[in-house]
DNA sequence: CTGAAAGCGCTAACAC
DNA sequence: GTGTTAGCGCTTTCAG
């Protein structure tokens, strides 16, 4: 004989009771929850929040989504949230979101397709109003956002896809500025840590690092290639500091690589900038408390997340897509030369 | 004249439209849709499978939902997610939640006590079918929680509420370890960095961090306290370096203050462990590749999330609130003076 | 094994 | 200003 369970359902009290208690009908109260869209006297306002205080009434967010078809929530997929950059992301989505009434709903791929896949479609599937997506992929599911007619913006995806919003920052500029400023130290063994996709993306960081070279007229340094991480990162500088002809500077496409390849150098028993000068990219707060700490191209992280929110579900939304694009800022500390650290 | 929105309604396609295309009832797409309660004939199936895939049909969540009562989502409140032990936290919540079916709100509430609550109840009004909090605050807004009959699971809180489930770690026993080690290294005169909460409540790291010192017959070292961040970390490192009695040994109660502190210690031209050791806790990722390696005491996180979330929607939910405490591991690096900086 | 139908809580016509 | 009510898409009891 097995007892039955007692469901203990939640939040028990609906509009009806709520409506019975102030005397007035559920429309009524739909009306002073609401806000409208009909006016009701200020004396029933009255009756009916204080039936709503007294009661502990809370609408049912289920019910209102059925009926709206709207879940007045946004989902966000990303690679990692353990990763800073897609960490500061997502709380500045969460933020802009919160703006907005919506709330968020929180999906890692880790760098994987399947996972990925799976997260677009099953945030689809729960009736989100739009979904930010950080794709690890070349092609991302872009067909299931499609086929779903769920609002969608790319984040830093370099290819714009037709029909689809995006916003970004433009990489081959950012990692331009980047390796200037180490030319204008005056090397020129500039060597790229190139962060993989899954995909066979070509990254317009690495674009943007030959094209600094060649208009200063140096010889293209060294690539090494690996994960966006920070153990990506450690492996990277241990093979750069063994090649044959070290490079004096090195661009990391990502400030976790910088973290990996600053650990490596300090193994090695040589120091940022003196032997070897540093800069990267993203502007993640754990770069700023690196030793020494790194200067980096900083992506205007929370700007683009209210932009893509706004895309979203805010006034703008449903225009034609549109693809913008931020200006980055070259965050100058010690990992380059310029200033004695400490 | 105003151009009248389309509404362009996503998931068009209903379990109606899905029946009548297979020539069933709806009944029965649900059936197959859900392995249930009803067994139905295969040839019928694979035309219902046939008819979902062709028709591209996706079951709406919020439907199900309000039927259900039950949203299929947990939410989470934390601190801020761009905190590297809440943004593990928050992925291994994820991923034991997805692991069930269960999607993951995110809420940050900034250490700011409005900002939780009002996350809170804006999750029990979503219908979660749960909620993991961990607290900026001594007195959470358990009430909220209570109203709204949501079953909850606190993340380690100090004072065990009654009624409540919580995981945790024994926050004493880990700081004592750390302490302990630093003794063990010689240290006599042993500081405490510690993390400020929003409210009075007293850290049992703090009293771990005594008892150490008490049980090996040494004095009281200085406290300073400071935010959990690194920012707090390096203003709290400044003034314990200026301190008439400057201590050889810091156990800092985050491994973000540690990171601080570490800065702190660089540009005063000092080294870590020769000059002042250092240990730490929580055992973030980025406590090893700081420099040196941060010795740190590590936090079962990801345990302590599936405890977490299994508690909440898993098979033993609905118990009566029990208290579950992890162990702590110590992680030897470089910072405590056991091992030399490579 | 399959179908009909009630109803989850809410919104917003539409009627008064 | 307020009330009635249809119906959002789904699950599941109950009847065949």
């Amino acid at each position: 004989m097995t007892t039955p369970v007692v469901p203990s359902h939640r939040s028990q009290v609906t509009r009806k009771d709520v409506a019975r208690y102030a005397g007035v009908s559920t429309a009524v109260v739909s009306y002073v929850v609401n806000g409208g869209p009909k006016k009701v006297a200020p004396g029933t306002e009255a009756k009916v929040q204080d039936a709503i205080r007294i009661l502990g009434y809370r609408p049912n967010a289920a019910a209102r989504a059925l009926k709206l078809g709207s879940s007045e929530t946004i989902g966000l997929v990303i690679p990692d949230n353990t990763n800073p950059f897609f960490s500061l992301l997502a709380h500045a989505v969460e933020d802009a979101a919160a703006e907005l009434g919506f709330a968020l709903l929180l999906t890692n791929s880790d760098g994987n397709l399947a996972k990925e896949r799976h997260n677009i479609r099953n945030l689809a599937s729960r009736q989100v109003d739009g979904v930010v997506l950080a794709s690890v992929l070349f092609e991302p599911d872009l067909a299931a956002l499609e086929a779903a007619d769920i609002p969608a913006v790319l984040l830093n995806h370099g290819s714009q896809a037709a029909g689809f919003n995006s916003v970004g920052v433009d990489l081959a500029a950012g990692a331009r500025i980047a390796v200037d400023h180490l030319i204008g130290h005056g090397h020129t063994n500039i060597a790229l840590a190139m962060g993989t996709n899954t995909a066979g993306d070509f990254d317009l960081r690495e674009e943007g690092w030959l094209q600094a070279l060649a208009a200063a007229g140096l010889p293209e340094g060294p690539i090494v290639r690996g994960p966006f991480s920070r153990e990506g990162g450690y492996a990277v500088g241990r093979r750069l500091l063994a090649a044959a002809d070290r490079p004096t500077a090195i661009f990391a496409s990502s400030d976790m690589q910088a973290i990996g390849i600053l650990r490596a150098i300090h193994e090695a028993g040589l120091s940022v900038p003196e032997d070897i000068a540093l800069t990267s990219f993203d502007g993640s707060a754990e770069a700023e408390y690196s030793w020494p700490a790194l200067t980096t191209v900083e992506q205007p992280v929370r700007v683009m997340a209210e932009a893509a929110v706004e895309a979203l579900v805010g006034a703008s939304r449903g225009q034609a897509s549109e693809h913008r694009t931020f200006p980055t800022t070259l965050r100058i500390r010690h990992s380059c030369g310029c200033i004695a650290p400490a």
